[in-house]
DNA sequence: TAGACTTTATGAAGTGCTGAACAAAGGAAG
DNA sequence: CTTCCTTTGTTCAGCACTTCATAAAGTCTA
């Protein structure tokens, strides 16, 4: 399969980005990373190394054969910018292609404000300001709710309060930046699948315990977004029937019973913590052996994992990640958890590995980050016109100023 | 996109198969539907005319436009054969590539004999010997159970008692036509993909009750198989802790609650069905308003739809299609089963439309063949070189001969 | 009835990619 | 140390497909 046409530059942007990812590759790493055929490969390198986008490494030590002239991205310039939305702050990175983190920071916000849009716009151009002069390759933006479009970034977030809210195309138009939006937990999948743990895995899923419950899915190598962008909300899945009260007017989802308020109601109301007190005041309990402590975190862990069975047991996923602030205190969940996995689960795939990778605010921007690196191998089209413009960026190094269209 | 290269052939595939499948279609709607440019389609159906694969049909009313001239496929001979395997029948059909059912036979089989692979390809070569001399497409097979390859076709079915069966490999070998061996949920999926409602829908979920309870899930267009094929499983997801033991081990999974064998089982228990009673004894009770007989249904759809609600939110499919012999009673199903659905997701996706579409034994199998009629659309290339083999014969017009590999 | 518009179909020129053949650069075996 | 094998990288002819331009065949509007 070949992508003739008016394509080839996304054949381009794709090297690139798998070589600022990757770190260094050798022809022949690229063409079988990318599926490309290496006289392609050959023929293109060459092009980006006369542009000076690309530069040749070191050799790599044979395996047998010819050992291959590592490449690497010539350009320290492509960063890229991610942002994690929360009701009451943001936080922002800046990342190289890798993934690596540059500078972070993170500030108040008010969600419910009626000027959200012009503030959160006000909160960027100022953390980009802050950098150096150098023109980033594009702003990833992570969100708790669900993204119509991920190419125009329209949002609707219960989470949040917002409604339709035209994020990205505000935000693309104000700092004439490429603006991807998109579900914070598919994009926490996507900086999985580029730098994490689903580098070697196709199928997988990624289960976040924080202020929420949520899921991402990758099928065949790509996230699954669901009819319009409402697949791994997985947060209102009925896991007690007649249990308490949730936020979105059922009763017993998982949020209400693994979620961070529904613990910290529940830690009050057995006086493990005080009226005013915070999730960090509850782990500390139970780290300390309060067993009213570790019962709340084991209820919790054991519905969790009754429902992720139930996923696992339908989609049938090589790994289960899990991810999101509530993982500070996984030491807590993890028996429980597993337990009820395996027990729900048929016996051909209880052997299926269980990852956790404690991520706080900064790893979720780092996710938003992903989204830019990854536009290069959205062959799909998911990101639309962004998409287009942050491989146009690519291919100049990002040091020319691109024209807005 | 296009697929230069050695792959011309999957867009002539690709074109035969849409034109056989969709009836009659102009050059201009093959183009839109298989994403081509109208040039390379006049091109090619310009080839196939000459080799008097396609003629034209009459001229297409216009819709304010120069009117298209309708294209059809102009061989009669492209049929498949499809079966679907049971514990203790096999049911066989014989299709056009439009879906169109031509012949149908049902046999006893018995999945537990030690000679059942030769048992099943002397059926089927049988049932291919009754039918005209012409050579068939190609031979698709739906089983209750885990395809680890479609391509090669190894079968481990808990409710057929195979483990890693290679049906597969062994049947192309005997009967020496390519077949396609995969779950029949999927195969279901791919027919309703091709035929039926999924027709209008890239993401959709299709659900079946009968003999066990099971799940087909279609993402942008594409059967999801999981990582060792084991997607859709739902059977042994659990609906009810402390339920009832089910035949994989485990407590509770909603077969063991909405199965056949679940419903006959509490029939004869609470004296709805005598002993020896049969599915249809059950409904004829529910249906003269035997309210032992209504519960029992009542419950298990209630449970299903429980499950079902969490899929839903899960994966967010347009609609959702419930298949299977099950379906048979489905006036018993569908209050309660709605109800729990729609209580168990969020309100946002509570629209979602359900579809039954009751079919039976011959609709299975016929699920099977329509394996072989999307082929060519296989981009991916999920069935390898038994999908290369269909395409072979596809082009010959299924009248010469072709060499085995 | 003439033009404007829409949609279908085709021909020519150009582009992206592949496959095959070949050269290069190392290790392993005799 | 030569020979074979494996893997890498390059060159080149050829092909599948696309875009662009143009023709064709209708409907709609003035």
């Amino acid at each position: 399969m070949n992508r003739s046409g008016g394509d080839a530059d996304v054949t381009r942007a794709a090297m690139l980005a798998h070589l600022g990812t990757s770190g260094g590759a050798s022809r022949a790493d690229l063409a079988r990373a990318l599926g490309l055929s290496p006289a392609l490969v050959s023929q293109t390198v060459k092009q980006l190394m006369a542009e000076g986008l690309v530069r040749e490494l070191e050799t790599s030590t044979s395996s047998g054969g010819r050992p291959g002239r590592l490449l690497g991205v010539a350009s320290t310039a492509l960063r890229s910018v991610g942002l994690k939305v929360s009701h009451d702050h943001v936080a922002l990175v800046e990342t190289e292609l890798d993934g690596s983190v540059v500078r972070a920071v993170t500030l108040r916000f008010d969600a419910a404000s009626v000027t959200f849009l012009s503030d959160l716009v006000g909160l960027v151009r100022a953390f980009i300001g802050d950098g150096r002069d150098e023109p980033i390759l594009g702003i990833g933006v992570g969100v708790p709710g669900a993204v119509d479009a991920t190419g125009t970034g329209v949002v609707d977030s219960g989470m949040l309060g917002w409604r339709q809210a035209p994020l990205g195309a505000l935000m693309a138009r104000e700092l004439d930046v490429p603006v991807l939006v998109e579900n914070n937990v598919n994009a926490l999948a996507v900086a999985e699948r580029l730098y994490g743990a689903g580098r070697e895995h196709e199928n997988f899923l990624v289960i976040t315990i924080g202020e929420g419950v949520g899921a991402g899915v990758v099928v065949g190598g790509e996230v699954v977004r669901g009819s319009r962008g409402g697949a791994g909300e997985i947060g209102h899945i009925t896991a007690l029937s007649d249990g308490p009260l949730c936020t979105c007017g059922k009763r017993g989802c998982i949020e209400a019973l693994a979620g961070e308020k529904a613990l910290l109601g529940k830690a009050r109301g057995a006086g493990v913590v005080p009226a005013g007190g915070e999730m960090a005041q509850l782990q500390r309990a139970a780290d300390s052996g309060n067993p009213n402590a570790r019962a709340i975190y084991a209820l919790a862990a054991s519905k969790l994992g009754e429902v992720v069975a139930s996923l696992v047991q339908f989609i049938d996923p090589e790994v289960v990640i899990i991810s999101g602030e509530g993982t500070k205190a996984w030491t807590h969940w993890s028996i429980p958890f597993e337990q009820a996995l395996r027990a729900g689960i048929t016996v051909d795939r209880r052997a299926i590995p269980v990852i956790v990778e404690d991520w706080e605010d900064e790893a979720w921007a780092r996710g938003a980050a992903a989204l830019v690196a990854s536009t290069p191998f959205d062959v799909a089209g998911t990101f639309g016109e962004q998409g287009r413009r942050v491989r146009a960026r690519l291919m100049t190094g990002s040091s020319a100023t691109e024209a807005a269209s």
